[in-house]
This record gives C-alpha cells, sequence and structure tokens, in this order.
DNA sequence: TTCAATCTTGAAAACGTTTTCAAATGCGAT
DNA sequence: ATCGCATTTGAAAACGTTTTCAAGATTGAA
C-alpha cells in the first residue's frame, strides 16, 4: 500500500506538502496542490490512521464496553453511542465484557491501549475502586447505567430503585397483594436497588414482603423461565410477577401460558427495560420504559463536548427518570391465582 | 502515561531491553528482567498499540461491518465473529454501513486505514465491482450474506432461493394457494433470490403468481405492518403469508391480530431468519433457519486462518442451507380467507 | 591463562505520519 | 536593479514501538 513517501515522489514534491494538502493545514501553491491530488488518486493512497494517530496522539476514537453484543438492551445502547459519535466525524471501538470481571478488564485495556481519546463504560463486574481508577485517568470517561458514590457527574443513569417502586406500585394498585418478583442472580446495583424499589412500594402499600416470593437467575429469557417454574412449583398463591427485565418477563410469559395459565387474566406481568421486544409480545407487555438509547447517546455527547467544546455540550440531568408503559399484560387481580 | 522509554530509565536498562521482555522475544538476565517488569508495574506502564502496529504492520485487529449495530440479525451476526476472533487473542472492530453505500464505502475506509488484518463484510449497497476491488487487496476479506460471481471462495452465504421456496411450499403443503409474499424494498440479491424461491416453489404447485399478492416495504416491524395492511385492503382471498423476516413477520401478525384476525387458524404466516423473536412471539413464529451466528463464526475462522495458519483451518463448505422451523403460526388452509 | 564460542546488551534505523524551523522564492515598492 | 516582506517549501525531529547489528560480557575447554 502506497505511504506518503510515494505520493511525494510521485507528485515531484516533498513529504510536509503532501501531508499539507492531505489536512489543508497551510497553503500550497495551486499547480502543486493538483499534482498531490492527483498522485493520491493516482495510487490510491490512504493516510496510515496508525501513524497518524501515534504523532497526534488522538485517534479519533471512542471506546465502548458493553454487556453483550447480541442483546437489545445493549443494542440500543451502542446505537445511541454510534449516532452522536458518528456525526461529530469520529468512531466506535466496541468490545464486550459478557459481564464478566476479567473479560470487562481485558477490554477496557484493549479499548486504553488502542488509545481511545474517551471511553464510555457500561460495566457490571468491575468494583468501585477499579472504575474510580479509569476516571482519574485524564481522559473523557462517562460510566452508564451505574451511580459511583462521588463520581456523579461522570455517570450517566437510571433510577432503578424508582423504576422498581412503579412497576410494583403499578400492580399493588391493580389489587394484587402476592407479588413475585423475578431478580437476576447477577451482584450488581441495580439488581439490588430493583429490590429496594420493590420493596418500598410493598411497604407503602403495607405488604409484608416475602423472601420466598423473591426468585434470582441468569437474567435472560430461561433464566425467567425457569424462575417461573419455581414460582409456580412453591404455591404462594401469586397473581402479578415483576420481573428484572423484558427477556425474564418474556420466559415467564411462555413458562405460564405452556403450563396453562393465562397471562393476564391469571398472572399479571410487569417487566423492565421496554426493549423493542416488549411490544411485539403477547400479550404485549407492560413494562418500565429504560431509555437506554438516549442514555448511550448523552454519554456519547458529554465526552465529545469534554474532547473538544467546539461539539456541543450536553445540559441535560445525568439521572434518567424511568417510566411506566402500560400494555396489555396486567389485569386487575383475579381471585384465582399460582 | 509511561512509555518504552520512561520504564528503560527506571529499570536502568535499554529500551530493547524492556521490549525484550514485553515480547518476550529473546532471552534477558534475570535480575534485568525483574528490574524491568518492576518498572512496568511501577509506572503503569502500558505499550501503545498504535506504536506498535506501526512497526510490526499487524494490528491484530479483524473489521466487522455489518448492517445495523442494534439488530437481532446483526446481533448474532457480530456474535459470531467476535466469538472466534477473540479466542484467538484478536479484536473486533466494528462499523454499521445502515445498508447506505456511502456509510458502507466509508465504514470499509475506515476499517482500512485502521489497518485492519482482516475484514468481515456484510454489505447490501457495495455493487459487486466495488467488493471485487477490496477481494483484490492482499488481506483477508470475506463477503457475508451475499454471492459474487467468480469469488465463491470468497463468500459465505445462504441459499436464500431454497430458503423462500421452503417456506412456500410449506405452506402449500398445508393447502393454501392464496399465499401473499411481504418483501424488502431495498434493492437486494437476497430479495430477489427470495422471491424467486416463492414464485418457484408456486410453480411446483402449478398455482398462477400473481404479482398483486407481492407487496414491498421497509424491512421491519413497521414496514409489516404495513404491508399486511395493505395486502388485506387488497382484498385477494389471501389465507396465509410468507415474510422476508421475522420483524416484518411480527409487525404483520400485529396488525392481524389488531384488526380482529386470527393467527394462524384464519391466516398462516411464515418469516424468515429465525431470531431470538421468533420464539417469543404469539403464535410462536414457523420460519426459516438463518444460520447467522455460525456463518459469522465461519467467515471470522476463515480470515483468521488466512491471516496464521497456526489457527485452524475451516473445512466447511461455505454454503448454508436454510431449514424449516415449525412452530406454531401455520394451520391447515381455512375457508375464511382475507 | 588464553581463546573461541555463546549470551546478553544497547545504539540506531525503521514504521508513516505531522510539525517546526529555516531557507528559498516571489512580489511590490523604491 | 535592489530591498523588504510575505508566502511557499523541504529537511529534520518527533511520536512509541520493534528489530538488526555489532560490541561487550561470560562461559568452557585447552
Amino acid at each position: 500500500m502506497a505511504n506518503i513517501k510515494d505520493v511525494a515522489k510521485a507528485a515531484g514534491v516533498s513529504v510536509s506538502t503532501v501531508s499539507r494538502v492531505i489536512n489543508d493545514s497551510a497553503s500550497v501553491v495551486p499547480d502543486k496542490r493538483q499534482a498531490v491530488l492527483a498522485a493520491m488518486e493516482a495510487l490510491q493512497y490512504r493516510p496510515n490512521s496508525l501513524a497518524r494517530a501515534l504523532v497526534n496522539s488522538r485517534s479519533d476514537c471512542v471506546g465502548l464496553l458493553v454487556g453483550e453484543i447480541d442483546s437489545p438492551f445493549f443494542g440500543a445502547l451502542m446505537a445511541g453511542v454510534h449516532h452522536v459519535v458518528h456525526d461529530s466525524g469520529k468512531h466506535v471501538i466496541v468490545t464486550a465484557g459478557y459481564h464478566h470481571i476479567d473479560k470487562e478488564r481485558d477490554s477496557i485495556r484493549f479499548l486504553l491501549d488502542r488509545r481511545c481519546d474517551a471511553l464510555v463504560i457500561h460495566s457490571k463486574a468491575l468494583p468501585d475502586d477499579e472504575l474510580v481508577r479509569l476516571l482519574e485517568l485524564d481522559i473523557p470517561i462517562i460510566i452508564v447505567n451505574r451511580l459511583i458514590r462521588g463520581w456523579e457527574h461522570r455517570c450517566v443513569y437510571l433510577d432503578n430503585e424508582y423504576g422498581a417502586y412503579l412497576a410494583t406500585r403499578h400492580l399493588l394498585s391493580k389489587g394484587h397483594r402476592d407479588i413475585a418478583y423475578i431478580g437476576t442472580n447477577i451482584a450488581i446495583e441495580d439488581g439490588a436497588d430493583r429490590v429496594h424499589g420493590y420493596r418500598r412500594a410493598l411497604e407503602e402499600f403495607s405488604v409484608p414482603f416475602n423472601e420466598r416470593k423473591v426468585v434470582r437467575t441468569f437474567p435472560d429469557e430461561e433464566g425467567g423461565h425457569n424462575a417461573m417454574a419455581e414460582v409456580v412449583s412453591r404455591n404462594l398463591g401469586v397473581t402479578a410477577v415483576f420481573t428484572y427485565n423484558d427477556a425474564m418477563a418474556a420466559g415467564a410469559i411462555t413458562m405460564l401460558q405452556d403450563s396453562g395459565h393465562r397471562v393476564p387474566e391469571e398472572i399479571s406481568v410487569v417487566g423492565f427495560d421496554d426493549v423493542i421486544l416488549a411490544r411485539l409480545l403477547n400479550p404485549r407487555l407492560t413494562t418500565i420504559r429504560y431509555p437506554v438509547y438516549e442514555m448511550g447517546a448523552l454519554a456519547a455527547r458529554i465526552v465529545m463536548h469534554q474532547l473538544d467544546s467546539k461539539f456541543a455540550s450536553a445540559d441535560q440531568p445525568l439521572r434518567f427518570t424511568p417510566r411506566l408503559i402500560e400494555r396489555q399484560s396486567v389485569r386487575d387481580a383475579a381471585p384465582v391465582a399460582v
């Protein structure tokens, strides 16, 4: 592949001149400029971005760490980040941590080694202090979907407690009193927050919390399915279920329908996230809207602005408030229960 | 951030020695090695991968171009590629083309400029000759989900015609004779192939092809919804629908259910792709399995092997055969029709 | 103790850019 | 023609690595 020297030689000028026309960083007389342009075209020359990044110490890349690449939730996060970064003429490098501490660490190392100009990080597994050490680096970094005490200004997050509270309160207001919670078995903050929200709503309605009504499994469809089976087998007289995410809700619904229970006639279900899936399920899922696309976009806008104040600053609160999306998976509490 | 010189200074050795311990490319006496290791640790040194890539002319990155980042189909493709590339200790850089010619071109440029060692490309918009020009470059490149004449050995693709044939034949074998096809309005090879498969099955059953029974819209849920509405409004006595992909099938089903039609009792539906969604729809969607994860993994294995024959070669045919997945969205043709 | 063979080491060149700096050129005014 | 000034140019250094090469140190045998 042709390099800048080849172009210089072909155009009969020095490499400096070629560099100048590439970046038009200084004036070059018209005929030389033409010669350079022609040579670049003829040789199909493309500047080596690695060399360029090396000398500029700027790679024009924003690194993004997500949980999985293959998930609607992270898909929306990636899309939000991609969108604003591309609009700024920069690029995104995505890596996935699969909620595993070593993989998350490796991924962040990779992004740093690649000399990304800024980072947007979604980490579930890394401990706070390790993230803080990152934040102390002098590159723009935003943490998404997690709140680190003392670093609120660097975190774009959702009020998970309130989301769970909303969901549970909705069920309670429909007359449900025996509400199961299907949670994640990954030890992660938002998991704990959601349990808190669930408990707070219960308390508000003077419904005693019953540990047996909460089941924790892996937060995917299968996990939801298994958890639901477990709840049913416990025979707790449950009339409603609130799940950690929509995928688990989907699994729970499938399990219920397969075992002859009608949703929502017998059992109401509320999910969390409002991924595309939620609208397509049958019954359409009542859920908590998690504006993850917007949060990704905001995180990206913030780092872009920190990188270069020519990019619009995002004067928005970093804390997002979830919202209840009522669809068709909730009914008034029925006498029949499981 | 500390560089190799700082480490050398701190350890009291030359940069060459540091480099040697980093890569253990040559022997270094134990005490110096220890000193270097200690200095690296103390300075939190991480080699600059850009500089490294520059001199090695090897970036340890595989570039991947997909259609959208936020889609279950491409999610599976990315996951497949990610998986094998990571297992080989290399990294993936993903870009999205959004089925737009300029964006696809830019994305590929970006990956090439970044000096990716190899490329896996899913392109809908770029013309054949432009892709051929890429294939002629001397870096490993595999084209996914598209067949370029004369370059079969560089394309990992699905027999789309056969998939559509299978779907249509399934419907015909269940007694359906008035079968609508909801296709994509994007001018792309696989779109045309699927129409062919649909027509071939029709011919085989001596059912005349009726252009009015095919509606083309944007290949997403909304497109499917609109297309279905259009089909219904045409009053063609249709008893079954075959759609270009599962998202369109979801949209079509939603439209039918909202307008009081029962699926599959009145209308049968068959999708294409078998994304996660298909299993979760109600009724669960009968569809054509598109093994996109496997195809991504195969493409990745091939380029990895071309890069370095120490990676296992993938002795597999590059052409994948779709398979019918029977679930619950198809019934025998009913007398009532729309 | 000496010599050759082997190990270990550091200086310097290379990768492909951008940028600084000083030299060369062009131009208008005298 | 000459001077001064602004414009345009190229050589060289820099970015952070790896690698080649030759020199220096060490070892073992004679």
